[in-house]
RNA sequence: GGGCCCGUAGUCGAGGGGUUAAGACGCCGCUCUUACACAGCGGAGAUCCCAGGUUCGAAUCCUGGCGGGCCCACCA
């Protein structure tokens, strides 16, 4: 049943025309390109399911929105799939050419998923970041914070796997614990300790703390390095642990993370100690690998004397996820964008958003604060946007690309403007992150259509997870106030992420994943939807919990057969029927519940306004109201009072609900008045003393229940007498004695 | 170590300075009552993490613990 009602609608929604008027304000939403895995994840839902939820309650307000879907294709994680299944020996271009097919198949997979869950969004207006008109406004848009002096080019190190000879990112990094050995190095007269002798000719500074007494005197003076009689100084630094090994340290460039941090804040010079193919370099010990060289190197000073104690150490390092070997930082010349700078005034930009909730914006002003160093946005990868700029080997001067998009391997010939030299077109490709965070550009056609932009900017909202506002959040709106001086929306929405029942992190290696799929099979859509709305606060973590959605659907049970009552005692009415106290009850509490869950879904409190239209509908409307109606249709006492009451929450009820539910909803609409949903409640009743009579008579209703009950009768079982507890009305009474079968109250 | 979030019945969770602290799942009874047994009705079950403080009054606000989560950093 639920699936034939889904099919239907959901083929009603697609095939609507959408037809934009530009003299009206347009909502646009900015909604998360997912990377294009080939499938969505119960993340995703949680985030889409949002964003529907606005986009419908918006246009039932009768706002326009705006809704278009990108897709995130290009990235490292695709770029495996297709070494793993192609091999190595692809030029570029094959290369690039088989991402880009694998990525269309993976995108239609994920769109048939979203079609499924009903979103309602516009699939006229899709971007795919790995297309070429993609590409061309991302290279624009770099070129354009290129004029702004915003990108430049430096020495950076990168984390490196000399095994697979690529750069990485930090997010394939894994740790690995091993057997080390922590060495006692005598520098002239201070000792320092070290796991990674190897590395000596790569010191360029000997670091202690600044409280430290032991080493007080040596700040500031130089030591000399053992076996190559070169000296550095000795510096102070808070980072240092007084308590670890010897409590003094090499700077190394570089061993690890913590000496590029060092070498950076006390501006060190760098001597690069290893290559790309993870030998010594720059050392009396060149070409060996850093395993062979450490134990020579160990040899070496052992039988000089400089080496006071070697102690076993368990060491964590890092290495790379996929080939499991340990990683090196290296240094080489990459792509930068000036975040630093604008440090200031990028928190005041976003004081201009609206964030829900209002903590997210920590996350953003925190991670701005704690910035070490410029955004790096080059990558040695080839799935990418190519970076559009042309570099002269010999004078290190950069121009952008005439032609876009840009492509390195198809580039003209360009001759360097300062010494005439012929300028190397770049082959390194742009950090995915420089592709997603101009989607407010993209969809507002910034690059394309001046007049469509001006009306759709800033866009109405993003929605995103928490946990890539120091990314995704971040970088958008430094590159969007940078190219066009303003906010890229005027509110941002942060949702959390889904864990699996048992509190843990969703991961394949826990065996705990839980995917739309499956609970496809066994619930239907309007379930899943309304789990999301139920599934808790905003940006914060929740368990996926079964009892939601086992309620969600019973819930949804409960409004087709409630309906089913309802439509069974239609019939026509006149303009004023009358209306009993329960009546009146009932819709004053509708109007109630429609002020609740308005303003619920104005702070976009998803959960209260869900929670409060279950409740309302079966605990008040389907528990007690719906009960009342049934001795007036059977005695046909005031029915039209009932069929008007009846017809009227059922209609303001759906239109609500809809938002959340919108199949079933659409559907009971349709077959109650004939025609689709189209506006969000407009009603109001207001009477204050039905409601207070009612709820008080609820309870007496209530104590006859249970007295039927515990004494072993039926509730439709005939009942000579009750005694009521407080006074109520005669029309109240007469609810009382033939909603539950009592001959005589006193 | 830094930032943020959170600690409410067996479980999950609303709420949030003032009558009996929602609701769901689970549990225990009773009922196939013509919308619904994927139901109805009823019941049991909470020192609202701990300790101080503010207050006439705190589960709710403040401080400090303890515990959990997320993100970030991390011992050379």
């Amino acid at each position: 049943m639920f699936e034939d009602i889904e099919k239907k609608w959901q083929s009603i929604w697609e095939n609507k025309p959408r037809e934009y008027d530009l003299n009206r304000e347009l909502l646009v939403i900015d909604t998360p390109p997912p990377f294009t895995s080939g499938t969505l994840h119960m993340g995703h839902i949680l985030s889409y399911s949002y964003i529907d939820f606005i986009a419908r309650y918006k246009t039932l307000r009768g706002y326009q929105i705006f809704y278009p879907q990108g897709w995130d294709a290009q990235g490292f994680p695709t770029e495996m799939k297709i070494e793993s299944k192609y091999g190595k020996n692809l030029s570029r271009e094959e290369f690039r050419a088989k991402c880009v097919e694998w990525s269309h198949e993976m995108i239609s997979k994920m769109r048939d998923q979203m079609r499924r869950m009903g979103y309602m969004i516009d699939w006229n207006n899709q971007y795919i970041t790995m297309l070429p008109e993609y590409h061309e406004k991302v290279q624009k848009s770099v070129i354009d914070m290129w004029k702004l002096g915003d990108i430049y080019r430096d020495n950076h190190p990168v984390l490196w796997c000399p095994h697979c000879k690529s750069a990485i990112a930090k997010a394939e990094l894994e740790d690995k614990e091993i057997d080390s050995i922590l060495y006692d190095i005598r520098f002239d007269n201070i000792v320092i300790s070290t796991t990674r002798p190897e590395l000596l000719h790569a010191c360029v500074a000997v670091a202690v703390h600044p409280d430290d007494q032991r080493y007080k005197d040596m700040i500031g003076k130089n030591v000399r390095i053992p076996l190559y009689n070169r000296e550095v100084p000795v510096i102070a630094d808070h980072d240092v642990i007084k308590d670890f090994g010897t409590g003094a340290v090499m700077i190394c460039t570089y061993g690890d993370y913590q000496d590029l941090v060092w070498q950076k804040r006390h501006n060190l010079p760098v001597i690069e100690g290893i290559d790309k193919e993870g030998k010594l370099k720059n050392s009396k010990y060149d070409g060996m690998s850093i395993d062979e060289a450490r134990s020579r190197i160990v040899a070496d000073l052992r039988s000089q004397g400089y080496i006071v104690s070697e102690k076993s150490y368990r060491k964590i390092i890092r290495i790379h996820d996929r080939c499991k070997n340990p990683v090196e930082l290296l240094y080489s010349y990459e792509w930068f964008a000036s975040l630093k700078k604008h440090k200031d005034k990028l928190i005041d930009i976003a004081k201009q958003i609206r964030w829900t909730p209002s903590f997210g914006i920590y996350h953003y002003i925190d991670w701005l604060n704690n910035l070490d160093w410029d955004w790096i946005i080059s990558r040695d990868r080839v799935f990418g946007t190519p970076i559009p700029f042309y570099v002269c080997e010999k004078c290190n001067h950069i121009e952008p690309a005439d032609k876009l998009p840009f492509y390195p391997e198809k580039a003209d010939e360009k001759i360097c403007g300062k010494c005439g030299t012929t300028m190397r077109p770049e082959t390194k490709v742009l950090d995915v992150w420089i592709d997603s965070s101009i989607t407010p550009l993209i969809i507002s056609r910034y690059y394309e259509d001046r007049e469509f932009f001006n009306r759709t900017f800033p866009n109405y909202i993003r929605i995103q997870g928490v946990e890539i506002v120091r990314t995704w959040a971040l970088y958008t709106i430094y590159r969007v106030w940078r190219i066009t001086g303003s906010v890229p929306w005027k509110e941002i929405l942060l949702n959390g992420n889904v864990l699996a029942p048992d509190g843990r992190k969703m991961s394949k290696s826990l065996g705990n994943v839980i995917s739309p799929d499956e609970l496809l099979k066994e619930y239907p859509v309007d379930a899943l939807r309304q789990w999301a709305a139920m599934s808790g606060a905003l940006a914060k973590d929740r368990p996926f919990s079964y009892e939601d959605i086992k309620y969600a659907k019973a819930f949804l049970i409960k409004y087709w057969n409630a309906s089913k009552y309802i439509i069974s005692k239609l019939q026509p009415i006149s303009n004023t029927p009358k209306l009993r106290k329960v009546d009146r009850w009932i819709l004053h509490r509708l109007s109630e519940v429609i002020d609740r869950v308005t303003d619920a879904m104005e702070s976009y409190e998803f959960r209260d306004a869900i929670t409060t239209l279950q409740q309302f509908y079966w605990n008040e409307f389907c528990d007690f109201y719906l009960e009342y109606t049934k001795w007036r249709f059977q005695k046909n006492i005031d029915t039209e009072g009932a069929v008007y009451t009846l017809k009227k929450v059922q209609e303001e009820f759906s239109k609500m609900f809809s938002v959340f539910a919108p199949h079933l909803a659409y559907e009971v609409y349709w077959m109650i008045f004939g025609r689709e949903i189209d506006s969000w409640p407009q009603f109001s009743f207001n009477d204050e003393i039905a409601k207070n009579d009612v709820e008080r008579f609820n309870l007496e209703v209530s104590k006859v229940r249970t007295y039927k009950i515990s004494n072993r009768m039926s509730l439709k079982a005939e009942l000579d007498r009750w005694e009521l507890s407080e006074q109520f009305d005669d029309e109240l009474k007469e609810e009382l004695k033939n909603t539950l079968n009592i001959k005589e109250l006193v």
